[in-house]
DNA sequence: GCCGTTTTCGGCCCGACTGTTTTCAGTCG
């Protein structure tokens, strides 16, 4: 039994239980403890209990339990017996929930997306109470367009589409101040849409604007105070919601929207026991009447004398905390390094010189280069007598530039645990990565044993994207993380937290347990052109959602300790 | 079904929009 197969199994009995008309706390009790399952990083196995995971109770724990020991769910298969499956997709459909698929089921004798779509073909829908000839039409609409786009899209292709869109907002007249909000603005892997809030004192000229975009596929709904359309931007069509505040309700809506939904819930509990209610226009005093609103985000946190909580590290957990207890979080501004990043030499776009210039735009003192390994042919990989060539010139280089080059090296760790250096040569190297570029298909025993064999070389001193995802793209090569994380500890080798929106690996839980563990962490853009190097963005966006001091980042350490570092050896490293 | 420095019962965030109504239910985030 994986773990895949009982989430999806906790949230058909919720779809279930909604077309049966259940109690609402009931239903999303149930996709609650799908998503504590889906949160934790650890596997099936890996749960010793999962009633003590938070939103698991002791109904959804036992359903857990039944599958992982028999592979079935009783209440599961009972639900299946007393309705069709077919009816499950049907709530993805818009204007669709469980009522109404209810009532196709029970009226129209509704079972799956083709009946429903012959009733709307025979024009059955309009006709129903509660249905109307508009529902009709959106049904079907939705139904040709079932499967022919995806549910979530990546952050790597949401960013894109936002930046397209922050570019289009720039110009527009009338508009006080914009932001991004949602799961885009919280650096969540994937999204569903992309959030944004508008202040502005003329709401209608802004709608008028925004309807007049290039690539509108659909408007979904045009009300007064939100826009929300499908765009289509090259090959993709990505929904957007526009949502128009007056400015001085901009903080209010922008934290609102931000989400996530699980820590609104939070913070407007909390407010409750206070005597006041948050809603997207501020906070409403129940005794006086009065609804304040605020300048800023922090204005926000701290009215309720709560420290002010990052975008990425809004999950719903532990984050609210007293101003007093602030602890504070990586930003940008307190990296000072990125070690991780290639040039022409393999397959990078940019020269050294040109890749040194753009680090130290960036205010950087320090970055390595570290281009890919010979075994690496389809990058140009250097061997060795080009890699001692390429250190040579950095070393003189350093006498010309205001910013100091480490020797390094992206080195493959060959499919046969073979590293492809000899120490010979890794031991004159300022920084060494080690990672798995091949045989991504092998066993997880030989996936660990090729990692096991580069954390305990003396000379490894990073493993890079520890396991190989690319978000939405690839699930990565079977690695065994808390092992994974376990030796690194033993061995002194830091793991990356790489920063490429398209990989963000370590992801945040496993980067938490890392430094938990003691392991050091370098976010790293792996940049392969020099506007890439903005990807550390990302990078420390998972940091903040993991939690992880800034201390435990190596790119925050100043370039004469990461050398002091470096010079130590393994064992003696991580104190 | 879950949860608990007002606890083992009685709450469970709050509002917008749409399409259907003729004051509101259902859906959505």
């Amino acid at each position: 039994m994986d773990k895949k197969t009982v989430i999806q199994t906790l949230e058909a009995i919720a779809t279930y239980m909604e077309i049966k008309g259940e109690n609402t706390f009931k239903v999303s009790a149930y996709k609650k403890a799908a998503r504590a399952l889906e949160t934790v990083p650890e596997t099936l196995d890996e749960i010793d209990e999962a009633v003590k995971l938070d939103g698991i109770g002791k109904g959804t724990a036992s359903v857990i339990e039944e599958l992982k020991a028999t592979g079935r769910s009783t209440l599961h298969d009972e639900l299946a017996a007393s309705l069709p499956d077919g009816l499950l997709p049907l709530l993805k459909l818009p204007t669709l929930g469980g009522k109404k698929v209810g009532k196709l089921y029970q009226e129209l004798g509704i079972t799956d997306i083709a009946t429903l779509r012959q009733a709307c073909v025979d024009h059955k829908i309009q006709d129903m109470p509660g249905f109307g000839v508009k529902s009709e039409e959106k049904i079907l609409a939705a139904i040709e367009a079932f499967n022919t786009r995806p549910e979530r899209i990546s952050i790597a292709v949401a960013s894109k589409a936002a930046d397209y869109i922050y570019e289009q907002l720039k110009k527009m007249s009338g508009i006080i101040q914009f932001e991004l909000a949602g799961s885009l603005r919280r650096v969540e892997e994937t999204v569903k849409d992309i959030d944004w809030i508008i202040a502005t004192e003329h709401p209608e000229q802004i709608k008028d604007q925004l309807l007049q975009l290039d690539g509108i596929a659909q408007v979904i709904g045009a009300g007064d105070t939100k826009v929300s359309i499908e765009l289509g931007i090259e090959d993709l069509v990505v929904g957007v919601d526009f949502r128009l505040v007056t400015n001085g309700e901009f903080a209010s809506a922008l934290l609102h929207f931000t989400g996530s939904k699980e820590h609104n819930v939070k913070l407007r509990q909390l407010a409750k026991e206070r005597g006041e209610q948050v809603s997207e226009y501020g906070v409403f005093n129940k005794e006086n009447g009065e609804t304040k609103v605020f300048e800023t985000e922090e204005d926000f946190y701290h009215h309720f004398d709560l420290a002010y909580v990052p975008p990425e590290a809004r999950l719903g957990k532990d984050e609210l905390v007293a101003i007093k207890d602030q602890k504070p979080y990586p930003s940008v501004a307190d990296i000072q390094s990125d070690l991780h990043m290639h040039t022409v030499w393999s397959d990078g776009a940019h020269s050294i010189q040109e890749m040194a210039h753009a680090a130290a735009e960036k205010g950087y003192t320090h970055i390595a280069i570290t281009d890919h390994s010979q075994y690496l042919k389809v990058a140009n990989g250097l061997t060795e007598e080009r890699l001692k060539e390429q250190h040579q010139q950095i070393k003189e280089l350093n006498n010309s530039l205001d910013i100091h080059l480490l020797t390094g090296v992206e080195m493959d760790i060959l499919p046969d645990g073979q590293l492809d250096y000899p120490d010979e040569m890794l031991k004159d190297i300022d920084f060494v990565i080690a990672s798995i570029h091949s045989s991504f298909q092998q066993k997880e025993e030989v996936i660990m044993s090729r990692l096991k064999s580069a954390l305990f070389n003396p000379h490894v001193d990073l493993i890079a994207h520890p396991t190989g995802r690319l978000i939405g793209r690839r699930e990565g090569y079977a690695v065994n993380v808390k092992q994974l994380i376990k030796w690194a500890a033993e061995s002194g080798t830091a793991l990356e937290l790489n920063a490429s929106p398209q990989r963000l690996d370590l992801k945040a839980e496993w980067i938490k347990l890392a430094v938990e563990s003691g392991v050091p962490i370098a976010i790293n853009t792996d940049a392969h052109h020099k506007d890439r190097l903005a990807y550390i963005q990302y990078g420390v966006g998972i940091a903040r959602k993991a939690g992880i001091p800034i201390d435990s980042i190596m790119n925050t350490w100043s370039k004469e300790r990461l050398i002091t570092y470096l010079k130590l050896e393994k064992s003696k490293r991580f104190k």
